[in-house]
RNA sequence: UGGGGUGUAGCCAAGCGGUAAGGCAACGGACUUUGACUCCGUCAUUCGUUGGUUCGAAUCCAGCCACCCCAG
């Protein structure tokens, strides 16, 4: 079985014009290989690009964007008959994801990396480049959709079909204008269909196990990098529980975030979990799980995707972290780019830092990033 | 150096003569394109110590050591 069959041939060259140009951002992982595959086989023009933005001769295995990604790639472009190019990111890596990264973390809040890579690397430095190499579009392996209504001409994102692999989550922040430059041949797909393409085109790729943790910080020691990479800006300080009383010391808050328990080192008999962080004090507060939850919360620098502002409070789903459920909430605009989240059901560890994302059912409407926990 | 009490894994703690519960923590794994949560697994050949009694002791007895409390 080929991928070379005619079942390939597509609508682009049937109706004999110019193909489309696509650039793929490809990691060297299954899901970019086969959005590439996709695409070609979808009659574009399409050229692989991998994002080089690793700092140091020290680059992660099994991470989205490792040194190994490269010589993958260049694999999986070269059976697919493509070009493949290596672009520099590294110093906007650092500035716009690593920075951001270390800098939240010292202000006791919890960053989420990936959606500042989508963000300004994927979808602003990427895109950016793409455009200037004549490409009408860039792609990634997201597992998320875009569609585009005719009547308004409006371009809507909607999460994957295959929900256990949803990532419009880490999406939110699109704009109309990037939208209209985007490609996610994945989002119709399962993560299992997507190995199977992969495995049948004979990508070696096919086998290749999910990238997750930090790309860019060795598998769990993401708090040592904060103390490496602010080594006096870090300090310890003291857990406390709301009553006041203190419980121990801590490696300084940068190593905690709301909702955790493991690697507190309190045996108090009962599990015992982060509740809040305090920057101005380095006190990290802990409490029971009980203590975690909270209905409402405030979010700042809310994005809508439409581009329209809401005026008044709707309705909506949100989710306040990648892997959660989407939860009916009342959304209420508070003015200065800031929203409230009144959710129906009281939420667990709802953590400044992280992105509230809204959705009307299948379609992301926008989201924030959570300032508070309220009430 | 009077009296009383207690000594079981890093912490708490069952056990009361029949061959070491449980919780917390820790560690490992699963899950996961962020941090977490969750789940699964591992974790005292040994019960402060030295002897004794007994077929058999963490469990009974004695000495010693440590800590705590109450007294003068």
């Amino acid at each position: 079985m080929s991928r070379f069959s005619d079942a390939g041939v597509s609508r682009v060259e049937r109706m004999n014009i110019l193909p489309e140009k696509v650039i793929v951002a490809m990691s060297g992982g299954v899901d970019s290989s086969v959005a590439a595959l996709l695409l070609k086989d979808q009659g574009y023009e399409v050229v692989g690009i991998t994002m080089q933005i690793w700092q140091d001769a020290e680059p992660q295995t099994g991470a989205c964007c490792s040194l190994e990604a490269v010589t993958d790639a260049q694999r999986v472009a070269w059976q697919l008959g493509i070009p493949h190019y290596v672009f520099n990111f590294k110093d906007e890596f650092k500035t716009r994801v690593i920075d951001y990264f270390c800098r939240e973390y010292l202000r006791g809040r919890t960053p989420n990396p990936c959606i500042a890579c989508n963000r300004y690397l994927k979808f602003e430095s990427l895109l950016s480049k793409a455009l200037s190499m004549q490409a009408d579009f860039i792609a990634t392996g997201h597992y998320a959709r875009i569609s585009r209504d005719e009547a308004s001409g409006q371009y809507g994102l909607f999460t994957g079909l295959d929900n256990r692999k949803d990532q419009s989550y880490a999406l939110y922040t699109l704009t109309q204008y990037q939208l209209g430059h985007t490609l996610f041949p994945l989002g119709a797909y399962t993560k299992q269909e997507v190995r199977r393409l992969a495995e049948n085109a004979g990508l070696q790729v096919f086998h290749k196990a999910e990238s997750q943790d930090l790309c860019f910080v060795s598998a769990g020691r993401y708090g040592e990098y904060v103390d490496n990479y602010a080594p006096t800006k870090t300090k310890y300080g003291a857990f406390r529980r709301l009553s006041g009383e203190t419980l121990g010391i801590h490696k300084g808050i940068h190593h905690y975030t709301v909702g955790q328990r493991k690697g507190l080192g309190l045996a108090l008999g009962q599990p015992a979990y982060v509740t809040g962080i305090d920057p101005e004090t380095s006190t990290v507060w802990i409490g029971d799980n009980q203590d975690l939850f909270h209905s409402s919360l405030i979010a700042e620098n809310a994005h809508f995707i439409s581009g329209t502002v809401p005026q008044k409070a709707f309705p909506a789903s949100a989710k306040i972290r990648y892997s959660a459920a989407r939860i009916p909430a009342l959304i209420t605009p508070l003015g200065s780019n800031r929203i409230q989240v009144d959710f129906n059901v009281p939420q667990r560890a709802i953590t400044p830092g992280q992105a509230v994302v809204l959705y009307d059912g299948e379609q992301v409407l926008g989201g924030g990033t959570i300032l508070a926990a309220d009430k």
